[in-house]
DNA sequence: CGTTATGGGAAGCTAAACTATCCATCCTGA
DNA sequence: TCAGGATGGATAGTTTAGCTTCCCATAACG
């Protein structure tokens, strides 16, 4: 019933109670959403009363999902949304952002092991005619970390494979733009662009993960090994 | 020089200071660790003095990785290693466990919702051929929680992609799998299970999003809108 | 018109992940 | 050999994030 088509109705104006119960959120942590910025304030109705509609509703949905779900702290989904509100240039500034976020930056590696990294990002963007201009670019800052990670944890032989799962992001990145090639205003492509990420992350390593259980029970019964 | 073949030798012992440097952490925090029992005590050389080896610094550097990279919290990093350590039966039981650690549980969904991704995650596993008895299995439920929550959040449209996504799951897997298939200890089979799945992750987001770079300059281009 | 809810802000709380300090022992080099 | 620095072990303190509690003056409701 909560997700019915929902007539637009911006009839829906709400106070703070209602808004709690609608959100799912305890009222004192929206009154710190909005002490922090993350929520617009609500629509005076005298000087110190306001109301709420269901744009507020799904923000404080949003703020949530992004936190429990995409695993962003508040201040980096107050960065993202305030950049989204902003209407910032293009959606790949503001996953950079989100991925800035994500990404602990707190790397020690030496400068070997980060020239190595970077050698080997820019050969895979260029095989895959990626754009890789910019060496400060966040993402590739965050690529160059995991790569230096993965090699400084023992299991560099797993970058043999580079290739191959680049060609699945590839795949990946295909689909998901399929969801907003379509979309006329450029805000609420942001927006989409957002959430498609950072919960397809999630949810794309949900379903490798299951499908890690297919593969893995198909080799072991080869095996003639019982796995549960 | 770090990474040289490093002949295996047992001899590398170690005392704290050299270990600190060669893990690159402080040494209060390797103590931590230690206290924490997510680091096996060092070798004995007297009733209050230790060495360390090779290994620990390996063990560092993963709990690291699976921290700074991976995102898992210090618990569920001690979870994961314990599980490993405890030679834990099957990889998937153990990627259960850093899966349940990355996904809060804090989801307040009603019933309805509930069922519905229920249904909709074992109409998938079915069409997929995925194994999906047990609907109290962390990754069942972390699928449910993330299904819930797109749907929540206003996107449910993007959940028409899902087969496509898990056919992009199941690509992934099969890849993942090459790198374990050939391994003869159980043991450290699971561990690169581990690794290669939690570091794994994020590599694919990273370059997820740069392949969403090169698609979107494609697209924006068709469009004759420039793009940065 | 008394009761309840609200907006707003300051202060307090809890957990996580360290960090600092002690101290008794131990090892090392002039 | 013996003084000075490192070590293991334990306890207490620190910092940050993300709330939660409390308070009060005003507003809304029955």
């Amino acid at each position: 019933m909560t997700l019915e088509p929902s007539p637009r109705s911006e009839s829906s104006h709400v106070r703070m109670a209602e808004l709690s119960e609608k959100a799912g959120v305890p009222v004192a942590t929206i009154k710190y959403y909005l002490r922090e910025g993350l929520l617009p304030p609500g629509e005076r109705t005298s000087p110190n009363q306001a109301k709420y509609d269901h744009g507020h509703v799904q923000r404080i949905k949003l703020i949530r999902a992004l936190m429990d779900v995409g695993g962003l702290s508040l201040a980096t989904v107050g960065e993202v949304l305030a950049a989204v509100d902003a209407g910032e240039a293009s959606p790949h500034r503001i996953l950079g952002i989100a991925q800035e976020g994500i990404t602990s930056s707190r790397q020690t590696v030496d400068e070997e092991s980060r020239d190595w990294a970077l050698a080997t990002a820019r050969d895979l963007a260029e095989r895959r005619d990626w754009p890789c201009k910019d060496d400060d670019d966040p993402i590739i800052r965050a690529l160059v970390g995991v790569l230096c990670t993965i090699r400084d944890v023992g299991h560099g032989w797993y970058l043999d494979k580079l290739d191959d799962y680049a060609e699945i992001a590839d795949r990946t990145a295909d689909l998901d733009l399929e969801g907003i090639a379509g979309i006329d205003s450029l805000e609420r492509m942001i927006e989409i662009a957002v959430v498609e990420t950072v919960l397809g992350d999630r949810l794309l390593s949900v379903l490798r993960r299951l499908a890690q259980q297919r593969a893995s029970k198909a080799y072991f019964a080869r095996l003639a090994v019982d796995e549960d």
